[in-house]
DNA sequence: ACACCCTATTCTTCATACGAAAGTATCTTT
DNA sequence: AAAGATACTTTCGTATGAAGAATAGGGTGT
């Protein structure tokens, strides 16, 4: 597969310079002058100052005259920007947003299995359970430490959001995808049994029969086991 | 109050199109060439592709060589973007997008009363409190039609998202701004008693309580009594 | 010490030019 | 005449030089 030729100069400066700031390479507060992204980059003024703008749209970054253009506080960055939500990783989430994202999820994920099992059609509950084969192959032949299943995990929660038929649904349950990067990557060595694919497994069932208020207890019941485990492997680290 | 000199080209000409796009007066499918835009703003093409840039990053348009920048399809619109949010108004809203935003919220809300229950400080308190004597001395001196109440609803409940002191949950009740515009557009003829004070005072009571249970409940009951009355609007209307 | 003005710097906008990509029309071949 | 190759044309993409606007920071005068 080919890295897909940039054609578009701006787009690559955008996600570079943007995914530094997410990051935490480039620190709020840091100035970046047109010229010195010109020299650095290799590239007109013209493109510069288009990327620029997208990360002024979105909260990034603010210009002001004579003094260059300036990197925000992480509390003006537009969380809900599918940009910034996809830069976000272990490293460029700050304890208050993780505690935000769980606050949010743990009511969101419920309501999302409820209309799931109320709307899903045959393709989604295909997903489901190919997501869900994935995950259970790689825990019982892998070991419960196997990355696959992080990324199944992440298959089956975007398989439910599809499920919904809810556009705004899907693209708020998007915002989670880190989140649940993080807290596989903390739970992995914690989690010891099965747990794990048994609470999938449920979600999934109930999903299948159409049955929305088991779908939801289902997955009010996956979140908390999987609260446990992560304060537990928090514990655990900071020990 | 001045209306602050727009001293940004690109911007202004972003919310020109954008809330067009929008608001539908500009029909996906359609053709935007730079130099039509240019003619009609009298702008630079500089600023005409800045504009452009931020309308693509918002997923409104798409550019393409020889044919021009098209306007894409609702479905492929960034919806949780804070300008396609604002720009959405009564006319902008299909029946899709109102559904999905109904159900989303119909989870959400009251979640939202019960974390703001639990973390709100004295300056909540009073925001709150604001609104909601605003909106019942609108409805007392003025009768249910008078538009301060809708004001004052959206107000309350912006000041509830603040009480959650929860960066991510605010920015995603802003989402639901334009379906309280619009429900409060159909309920305004409906609503005969005080019911819609009496609720929020409900929500309020227990938000200065600290009692995350009882705020949630409340706010169930609210959104329960708005959807029969937007439902009964509906009927009204459409009979 | 304070207020005022000046200047240098950086963003903002304009005008123009050339390159790249992709439809469209024309031409060649069979 | 039909199919395919070629040349043309249009529009976006990028580069560059120049002028305008805003302002931080220094210089000047009282």
């Amino acid at each position: 597969m080919k890295t897909k030729i940039a054609r578009n100069l701006p787009t690559q400066i955008v996600h570079d310079i943007g995914s530094k700031i997410v990051h935490g390479e480039i620190t709020p507060g840091t100035i970046l002058t047109s010229d010195i992204l010109e020299e650095k980059f290799k590239v007109s003024r013209t493109v510069v100052r288009e990327a620029l703008k997208v990360l002024q749209d979105k909260g990034l970054t603010k210009a002001r005259t004579k003094t260059g253009t300036i990197v925000l506080e992480r509390s003006q960055w537009n969380l809900l920007d599918p940009d910034v939500i996809s830069w976000l990783q272990v490293s460029g989430l700050s304890p208050e947003l993780v505690r935000d994202l769980e606050e949010v999820r743990a009511s969101y994920e419920p309501w999302v299995a409820r209309i799931a099992a109320k709307r899903r059609g045959t393709k989604d509950v295909a997903d489901l359970t190919n997501a869900l084969k994935k995950m259970a192959d790689a825990f019982y032949d892998q070991g419960p430490t196997s990355p696959i299943i992080g990324e199944a995990d992440i298959a089956f929660h975007e398989a439910l959001l599809a499920a919904t038929q809810n556009e705004l649904m899907k693209r708020i349950g998007k915002l989670f995808i880190p989140l649940l990067k993080i807290r596989d990557d903390m739970v992995r060595h914690v989690v010891e049994d099965a747990d794990f694919i048994v609470q999938h497994q449920a979600v999934l069932d109930a999903v299948i029969d159409e049955d929305p208020d088991g779908a939801e207890i289902a997955m009010k019941a996956l979140l908390e086991t999987a609260a446990q485990a992560s304060q537990s492997a928090r514990k655990h680290k900071s020990r």
